[in-house]
DNA sequence: AGCACTGTTTACAT
DNA sequence: TATGTAAACAGTGC
């Protein structure tokens, strides 16, 4: 699922759902997720906690508690269901946390690769995985000046893996990487170093609107079911090159071709996306 | 049947 | 150091 803006539509809807809450229990039913601690010892610590926020870094979901943080990674289809009374787990359910007034919140990931830990407060950002991240998109300190003076360093690297890199840039992933670079009119192969003041400009202020757009719009949802609530996002519908593959360009009618790039099926239009 | 693909990250090799 | 590749895992589609 997630990029920034699925995750920040799981924070929205996770927030008011276990908010105020108490933990009485956890079961651990795939250890592959817990990180850091052993399962025994990370329940421990757990219990009795009170989730007092939910809150959103780059793609990683902060679960405040009374004391510290727990820290979740969704990776690629990691999803929280909170659900109103004890539920049975199903199917890929690794974690189940029960609250004090018989609430849960279900953690399911048919491919594990997601992620929870536990950090304090005094060190959640000043040690990775947090430490590791840009700033955020939104935050005044990502200017133009300061990505392109980073890009400018970079050997060899394409934008579009540049741009993936969350020490570089923060909340980007597949979808929102190459929609970002259809709209600045940027070619994804492009070296990152090569790109002009006014390119790097386009970049990131696109980028920005691409998040903004498709948090407006509760994310994009491609082959994945659903968000906590059940519902779906809708900025699939205004994608321009991801999953666009042979359709025309909305811009100029040519047609939308697909390559590889460091690993990554790569979206963009050979006419607005010039080398 | 078997292989390539998938909204992510990181350990490891070069 | 910087960058590219494989691996973690399960499912889907060709």
């Amino acid at each position: 699922m997630p990029e920034l803006p699925e995750v920040e539509t799981v924070c929205r809807r996770l927030r008011p759902a276990v908010s105020g809450k108490t933990i009485q229990s956890v079961d651990v039913l795939d250890p592959k997720i817990i990180r850091g601690l052993d399962p025994e010892e990370w329940a421990h610590h757990l219990i009795g906690e009170t989730i007092t926020d939910v809150e959103r870094r780059g793609k990683f979901i902060l679960f405040k508690l009374t004391n510290g943080y727990l820290v979740s990674h969704l990776r690629m289809e990691g999803k929280f269901f909170p659900h109103e009374t004890t539920t049975e787990p199903v199917k890929h359910t690794h974690v189940v946390i029960t609250f004090t007034d018989q609430s849960t919140l279900h953690y399911n990931d048919v491919r594990k690769f997601g992620t929870m830990e536990l950090r304090t407060n005094e060190t959640i950002h000043t040690t990775p995985p947090l430490s590791l991240l840009a700033y955020e998109p939104f935050d005044e300190r990502m200017t133009t000046e300061a990505l392109h003076r980073r890009l400018e360093r970079m050997k060899t690297r394409a934008i579009k893996t540049a741009l993936l890199d969350q020490s570089i840039f923060v909340g980007l992933g597949n979808i929102y990487v190459d929609e970002t670079l259809f709209r600045a009119g940027v070619h994804p192969t492009r070296p990152a170093a090569s790109l002009s003041r006014e390119e790097v400009d386009r970049v990131r202020t696109e980028a920005v609107a691409v998040l903004n757009e498709a948090i407006e719009r509760g994310g994009s949802t491609i082959r994945s079911y659903a968000n906590p609530d059940g519902a779906t996002g809708t900025f699939q519908e205004r994608l321009y090159v991801y999953g666009q593959t042979g359709e025309p360009c909305r811009r100029c009618g040519h047609e939308i071709e697909k390559m590889k790039l460091g690993g990554r099926g790569t979206h963009y239009c050979p006419h607005c996306q010039q080398c």
